[in-house]
RNA sequence: GCUCACGUAGCUCAGCGGAUAGAGCACUUGCCUCCGGAGCAAGGGGUCGCAGGUUCAAUUCCUGCCGUGAGCGCCA
């Protein structure tokens, strides 16, 4: 138990609740005027009737002795309590969080497997900026998820099976499976993919050729799939590589492309048909999920098997939700995609859920988020105007970061920048991802994102850094000062102290929001409390070896949570910089 | 046309039904005998798109309107 308002609650809700005759909730929340305050009189004082402040009263009167965790209860304004907490209970908190490699955050009370898709790159064609928001909001659900005791399984539902396929294939065919295999290895998998589109809209023989190859591969010729499979081996090594440079978690293990599910689709269709939910339109078998209407305010279907007996996502992404429930075991079921899908899955949504294939108690949730903008504040493109290459934005975020330290600390050796520069440049990237609202567009702003000031990551990187550097310079371990419980004299040392107890609730927020966000501002919050704190108490000056040891336990404390909420937005945190 | 999301300071954004709406950047003013100034302290700047409603209390919840973006049957 860390976050010292949660402890609060809990000792006044028996008292709130003995005022109302039934369960109440005290509405203990960060205050301006104190360390925190209860709102709850006022909504009580209506039910029953009385006035707020006699209710804050009695409710006081009932919660009996609280001076060990309180230092004052003072009822305010029309009602509310404004409650101080002890420095001696902040002071301890603070030491009890430290010993735990939790931090002080509470554990899952109802750990399950959940499965995050995220990502979803297609085979043979470039990733853009927008796998880069699928994929850096995912990377930190899962690592949150984890941290706090869940059971994750991460899914790359990679486009890798369907009609283009053909015309790839028969392109791969035309290069010679080693050149083609060369120019997909070096990633330049746009072209490959304009050529063989170009091909299929300029020749009638190419064409007839590429839906030949289609039929082919659905029938599951041996030559054809073998073809196939060196298309997805080279995208996916090429993937791998962006992976690698974005830092993410994502391994071939995670991958679960669309062929897949190929076995899966016709049971679909078999256990709706069963249901009785299927039905016959315009030559295609659809289901009609209540309350989904088109543009002449028809009902509106989600696809099963299309006219020409092939199928299509809506499919694949029912047969998704099949393995990950009967197979995999998982309870949640979190999507990574745009918010321009939302009518799409909860078409699929429903239509599971009338086929019983998603328990009332499961839960299938929609991580929707907005566009990457330019400052244009439209779609961002290239100067050309083409689609940004993910892997060039990259590049082009560690380049500038290496020129940003360069600049800044000259002396640092080459190898220690090289490294220093990738975890500053990628960090950058996807802390502006993280650190908005995710259904929000965002405006994507090189000289912003890899600003040293503001609500960035080199600000919280620097912040870390600084720290490490501290314990440098006192020749002194951080884990000697981990035993220390810190004394609160000055009331920097007593903010930053109730900042690092938040911690717990700042992830725990991040969590049941499924947003980032709310992470990226805590933790800018504990950077400008650290900082605060640093300019106006000295720390290695500091007047007595207990000051100095007490104020280095917060220094290494403020450093720890950094880095470990650094870390469950899959960001690193350099020890110089 | 219908549906969904968004609209908060000049700019980029926070804001969990509660007290005088907050940051950062930019601007103004202090602090370089300073443990990394990549900083700290302070100041100016807002009819929270508009209008209703619910509530003791609305930037927050509901309805309508306006603006912006997106989606709306065989692409994924």
């Amino acid at each position: 138990m860390a976050d010292p308002l949660i402890s609060v609650a809990e000792r006044l809700a028996p008292a709130f609740s003995h005022v109302a005759g039934r369960p109440c909730d005290p509405v203990v929340r960060p205050s301006e005027r104190a360390d925190a305050q209860a709102n709850g009189a006022l909504a009580l004082a209506k039910e029953l009737g009385v006035q707020p402040r006699d209710v804050a009263q009695k409710v006081l009167d009932a919660a009996g002795d609280l001076s060990d965790i309180l230092a004052s209860t003072e009822i305010a304004g029309p009602g509310f309590i404004n409650l101080v907490f002890t420095d001696s209970f902040i002071a301890q908190q603070t030491a009890d969080a430290m010993s735990s490699a939790q931090l002080g955050v509470r554990t899952s009370t109802d750990a399950h497997k959940i499965v995050v898709d995220y990502s979803a790159p297609n085979v043979a064609k470039e990733m853009h900026v927008g796998h880069l928001r699928s994929t850096v909001i995912g990377d930190a659900l899962v690592r949150a998820l984890s941290f706090v005791g869940h059971t994750v399984v991460r899914e790359n539902h990679i486009g890798d099976w369907g009609t283009p396929f053909g015309m790839l294939i028969e392109h791969l065919i035309d290069l010679g499976e080693e050149n083609a295999a060369h120019e997909l290895g070096v990633g330049d998998l746009d072209g490959f993919y304009k050529q063989a589109r170009g091909k299929f809209e300029g020749s009638d023989e190419f064409k007839t050729r590429a839906r030949n190859r289609v039929v082919m591969l659905q029938g599951g010729d041996e030559e054809t799939l073998a073809l196939w499979r060196t298309l997805v081996k080279e995208s996916t090594r090429y993937f791998n590589k962006v992976y690698s440079q974005l830092d993410v978690l994502l391994t071939d293990d995670d991958l679960m492309g669309e062929s897949a599910y190929n076995d899966l689709l016709l049971p679909v269709v078999e256990r709706l048909h069963t249901a009785g939910l299927l039905q016959e339109s315009d030559g295609a078998e659809v289901v009609f999920p209540e309350g989904f209407t088109n543009r002449d305010n028809e009902p509106l279907p989600l696809i099963i098997r299309k006219g020409d007996g092939g199928y299509n996502y809506a499919t694949s992404d029912l047969a998704c939700v099949i393995d990950r429930v009967e197979r995999i075991g998982a309870r949640t079921l979190l999507y990574v995609v745009g918010s321009p899908q939302a009518q799409h899955l909860q078409m699929v949504e429903a239509v599971a859920r009338m086929a019983g294939w998603l328990p009332e108690n499961y839960v299938m949730n929609h991580v929707a988020f907005g566009s990457v903008l330019g400052s244009d504040r439209k779609m961002l493109k290239s100067r050309a105007g083409d689609t940004v290459k993910l892997a060039s934005l990259l590049d082009e975020a560690v380049e500038r970061a290496t020129l940003a330290i360069a600049e800044k600390n000259p002396s640092m050796s080459h190898e220690d920048r090289a490294q220093v520069a990738h975890m500053i440049g990628i960090g950058a990237v996807k802390y502006s991802d993280l650190s908005t609202d995710r259904i929000k567009d965002y405006i994507f702003d090189w000289d912003r994102m890899l600003s040293f000031e503001g609500n960035t990551a080199p600000y919280l990187q620097y912040a870390h850094a600084r720290i490490c550097s501290i314990f440098r310079r006192a020749e002194i371990h951080r884990e000697t000062v981990r035993s220390v419980v810190p004394t609160l004299a000055d009331l920097k040392e007593r903010a930053l102290a109730l900042r690092i107890l938040r911690f717990d609730s700042a992830t725990w927020e991040m969590i049941d929001t499924l947003s980032p966000h709310k992470m990226c501002t805590y933790l800018f919050d504990l950077a400008s409390d650290f900082t605060s704190f640093y300019e106006h108490c000295s720390v290695l000056k500091a007047e007595s070896e207990e000051l100095k040891m007490s104020r280095l336990a917060l220094c290494d404390a403020t450093a720890r949570v950094m880095e470990q909420g650094l870390a469950l937005l899959g960001i690193r945190a350099p020890e110089q910089m």
